[in-house]
DNA sequence: TCCATACTCTACTTACTAGATAGAGTTAAT
DNA sequence: ATTAACTCTATCTAGTAAGTAGAGTATGGA
């Protein structure tokens, strides 16, 4: 399960994307507002992504949040990497945070590995080339581009 | 990521296949041992997927555990669910304990559903036809297995 | 019968994390 | 100077992961 930080940060960058006229911003209230996120919270995840350099902001009157990227840049992957930590399904399969199994004998006889290799793989193949961008077309248009990946 | 609870239950059933001439037994020590699982946890699990019909057990002295279900029909898939509750990223794409996210406003809509959806079927391609079976034989016939589904 | 062995069940502990909430601080436009 | 917005850090609460503890129950054998 993707945690509800995940799935916030992912909809704020969808709506953000959508609103784009380029040099454009929304206000977190306004994202929080639209897309039924509590406020607060939502300060601390678009800080996040700013931090990762995801998003950018301004301050004071007239401030507000825009992407940062280009939407087509923007993969599920970066954001949930960024908000939730390694996607793999164990320690000894992620890359961005590899650990050793402790109990683990030998990493490549590892059945158990083995198998979940092919679900990060699967995972991967998913996550890593499907963009915001994707997600703010009309809807035919994503499912067409999803089955065509 | 998958629990370590969910990962010993995996090493302790695929032990189970490997020693099983049938009717044989295995004393939770052993396994324990053999796969460097804390002992008492792992009564715990076993104990578990014996309620869930995988396994069985016999008391007393010359007891243990063996397989109920034949290698082949136990999924990793299954046992995953058993152990660690859904396997679908969000609690709207699962099967077994489908929860409409509140926050959302029309689930058919949803773009971060239709991505997630693409990744939870293509887990489930893998977790559902993968069985205990598949990592019993020497590593190169699973891997060929793994090859084939 | 009694004992040792091995599974069974329930409760508990401990550390960590998710999902917020709170509030003081800083910047920029008017 | 004021107000609107973002920025940062701390805190809270409930729940979960991972494991530990210990009393209970069944079985086979001396």
């Amino acid at each position: 399960m993707i945690s509800q930080k995940a799935k916030y940060a992912l909809r704020a960058l969808i709506a953000l994307a959508r609103s784009a006229r380029p040099g454009e911003v929304l206000l977190i209230s306004q994202i929080a507002e639209q897309q039924r996120i509590p406020r607060k919270f939502l300060e601390q995840i678009l800080l996040d992504l700013k931090h990762h350099g995801i998003v950018t902001s301004r301050r004071g009157k007239a401030g507000g949040y825009l992407l940062l990227k280009d939407p087509a840049e923007i993969s599920f992957g970066e954001v949930l990497r960024t908000i939730d930590g390694p996607i793999a399904p164990l320690p000894c399969l992620s890359r961005m945070a590899y650990r050793r199994c402790i109990d683990c004998r030998e990493e490549e006889s590892c059945e158990v590995r083995r198998v979940f290799a092919r679900v990060a793989e699967a995972t991967r193949a998913v996550l890593d080339h499907t963009t915001i961008a994707d997600c703010v077309g009309k809807p035919v248009e994503a499912e067409v581009r999803a089955l065509l990946a």
